[in-house]
DNA sequence: CGCGCCCGTCATGATTTCTTCACGAGGGCT
DNA sequence: AGCCCTCGTGAAGAAATCATGACGGGCGCG
């Protein structure tokens, strides 16, 4: 069972991987964030454990990353700090699970074991371009720390182009997504519309839908 | 977000429905195999949800014939059955994932999530010639670092020519592939002009657009 | 029942793209 | 060489397409 141990406190990273050998696990530990998603990108892990505070690369950045990239590895986040603001901003970031230091190494093993039983497709997925980010479960968008409300046709049609991206969402493919009916809103500019608030909305976050003309439209990083 | 649901139990299929339409969904119903197929064949789906017994064409004929026909829509089984054998022969035929009934719904969203997660289909592959790439699905085309605009009818032609390189696009096949009406722009030069223009635009790729007298046009490596 | 939110439609203005036109430059054939 | 036809190209008008602000209806909620 190989587990990655991103930790930049040499003694800590220490015990970790000894108490973990002992428990049968094969830890690799790193000793930053850096380091930590080239041993994701190449190797195959059943769990990472990712510090919080690190150097080069945050483990909230680290595992935004990650999830952006597509990983399903789980991960369990060790921080010093325990707010509530926290504790979401760790689990929105991508983060299985969270524990707070000094922590038990006995109840560590007891979530690592909970982490490995979960299937890690339970986690809501997130589309995510440029600054811009979609969580699909909760249909929310997030960029910098703005979370601007969409409604629902406006989050179809996003959706839409994020997954084809950075492709061409073309109107039919559009109307037949978002609307049940593929035939309305065909012959009237409600795409059109839909479209400039959806601009408006998601101007400052680091994207760019561009029409093609005659086409559709495609959402690209600005 | 598109979802088909091919399910003969009515009672199930509706279940399914409401559930899956209350979580942003927007579900197709269908009661057999066939209709599924032409359904699949006309939308574009993000995930299917297939059942394994069904009227007319099981799901397993089912998806067996739409990996044939290279369709990539992720599909989920669901079954009565549960042996390895049953499983194999699902994943065998090219279903995605798998799921037992009577299933909890819960596991049912996580797991279209997870499908839905899947790195995005194969897109068609770019036309290339020379430095010259073409990419239809972007719908861009690229040479050294330059990034030229094309319109969609230019798009369209270049489209033509290298597909027929290095043969010779003759004046009637250019207008009945850019125009789907062939009499329009025949007697006009409007193809001599928009011929003028792509060569303007391509100036600088590793290509020549030669003309061949009374016939038409053909794109080389210069 | 009033209110607010969301959606589709309309009207208008701006922009891009298409087509036509005019004229000049070869090509090829006699 | 002379002639006819095809092609190249710049310019300009025409047409298509899109952006956007405003408006009214519908629906859910208090």
């Amino acid at each position: 069972m190989r587990i990655l141990v991103a930790e930049d406190d040499e003694r800590l990273g220490a015990v970790l991987v000894r108490g973990l050998r002992e428990q049968g696990y094969v830890p690799d530990l790193v000793p930053d964030g850096e380091t930590a998603a080239s041993y994701l990108s190449f190797y195959q892990y059943a769990v990472a454990i990712v510090d919080w505070r690190m150097p080069k690369l945050s483990g909230l950045d680290l595992v935004a990353r990650m999830r952006r990239e597509g990983s399903v590895v789980p991960v369990l986040m060790l921080t010093a700090r325990d707010t509530p603001a926290d504790r979401i901003a760790g689990l929105d970031a991508g983060a299985d699970d969270y524990l707070v230091k000094p922590f038990d190494f006995g109840e560590l093993l007891a979530r690592l074991r909970a982490l490995q039983r979960r299937p890690a497709a339970a986690r809501p997925p997130a589309l995510a371009l440029g600054e811009l980010e979609l969580d699909l479960a909760t249909r929310q968008v997030r960029f910098g720390d703005r979370q601007p409300a969409l409604t629902g046709t406006e989050l179809g049609i996003l959706e839409l182009l994020l997954r084809r991206s950075p492709g061409v969402a073309d109107r039919r493919m559009i109307a037949v997504h978002v609307w049940d009916d593929e035939a309305d809103a065909f012959g009237s500019n409600t795409i059109d519309v839909h479209l400039a608030r959806l601009r408006s909305k998601l101007a400052g976050a680091g994207v760019r839908i561009e029409t093609v003309r005659g086409i559709g439209y495609r959402i690209v990083a600005a």
